[in-house]
DNA sequence: GAGATTAGTATCGCTTCGAAACTATCCTCT
DNA sequence: AGAGGATAGTTTCGAAGCGATACTAATCTC
């Protein structure tokens, strides 16, 4: 019955608090396209995996990136390594215009949250959207910070990269640790009271 | 930076638990309007206050449920009280197909956490709603349980209705305090870590 | 009882959305 | 090497959502 309760209360916060389309002349959808390109790495920056985060079908995510593009939130290049593959990047006038994001309220609401709970706050919620995202088959988009792929060296080898991506074979910078990817697989149980997740995607 | 990983997490979570359309050949929408009219007492089972529910217009919210109705999905009856007003219900069709709404995943990913934490999480997550909806001058949605309008008599006077709506100036009948109002205003702190709501709206 | 407010509907243009068809590039397997 | 298949991305189509606006009917306020 709680469980029920928390259900509704993501579902119904999430739509509050992204539904209300129009403001600054974007659109919802629009919004969601500029905050994930904000956040994702260098991996992630694809209209695939946009439209995989969006959970929506890459021929609409096509036409939210080329809507954002004609605005000029969006700067499009093509990939070198892979001739097929477009890397979207954000435009100054996209940074500007993300401070006054609706999404901010949401932002502002958790802050409002006692930090103690925030943690395991955070915990529950990455391991729920862990749980849907393996039910349905998508991807969980988390960071590295919990992320399988992640190798570090934990005592630094005074190599120039302390971090790397076994995933993609490729270093990271520390910057690029806080990012979102399409990559991301569960790793570390993440201390949630002690117990280790329950459902195991395999 | 723990606060802004949460809402993140509650948006994607959201969208992708509500966010695929056309199962059962209902859209998003549709499937918000059947889980609302599940949901909401009766003092809430109007068009408008699934508007304001779903944070959308009335002229929408008319046209989901002109939809759902031919559908076969909803009645529609008049108030007696009002004559403006109109009641809807859910038919028996309606709850049949309910079982199959994909908000079941949240459900069960809401199921799959540590029992202890459910409670604490679920109070967390209607804090951060009533600081959104009064930083947008929404209602928030809540049930009785933590309601100021709640008139509970504790120690039951062996009458008929132990429990009464102080808005509504009416009785209660049990079942209906779990049900979801529009007219829900945060009362009781809700024990979370012992500290009392931050920001109080007026 | 006049004027303002509220509940609900209808209509208009735009965007999103999923599905399907399509091109270009890459990969795999023999 | 080269054929078949998978993948990245785009385009088009029809249906629905959406906000805005204008509208009717009922209720409230003073």
């Amino acid at each position: 019955m709680d469980s029920r309760t928390i259900a509704e209360l993501i579902l119904h916060l999430g739509r509050i608090a992204s539904g209300e389309a129009l403001v600054e002349g974007l659109t919802p959808a629009q919004w969601a396209g500029l905050r994930y390109f904000a956040r994702a790495n260098r991996f992630s920056r694809t209209p695939s995996a946009f439209a995989a985060f969006h959970g929506t079908t890459r021929g609409t995510a096509s036409q939210t990136i080329k809507n954002l593009e004609t605005q000029g939130y969006l700067t499009r290049m093509r990939s070198e390594a892979d001739r097929r593959s477009v890397r979207l990047v954000l435009t100054d006038k996209a940074r500007g215009i993300l401070v006054n994001d609706l999404f901010e309220t949401l932002v502002r609401a958790a802050d409002a949250l006692p930090p103690g709970v925030r943690g395991h706050f955070a915990n529950a919620l990455q391991r729920m959207l862990g749980q849907v995202a393996w039910e349905r088959g998508k991807p969980p988009f988390g960071t590295c910070a919990s992320c399988t792929h992640l190798e570090g060296d934990d005592c630094s080898q005074e190599g120039r990269a302390p971090y790397a991506c076994g995933f993609a074979s490729e270093p990271l910078l520390l910057e690029e640790l806080d990012e979102v990817c399409i990559n991301f697989v569960q790793g570390k149980p993440m201390t949630v009271k002690g117990s280790v997740t329950g459902a195991a995607p395999r």
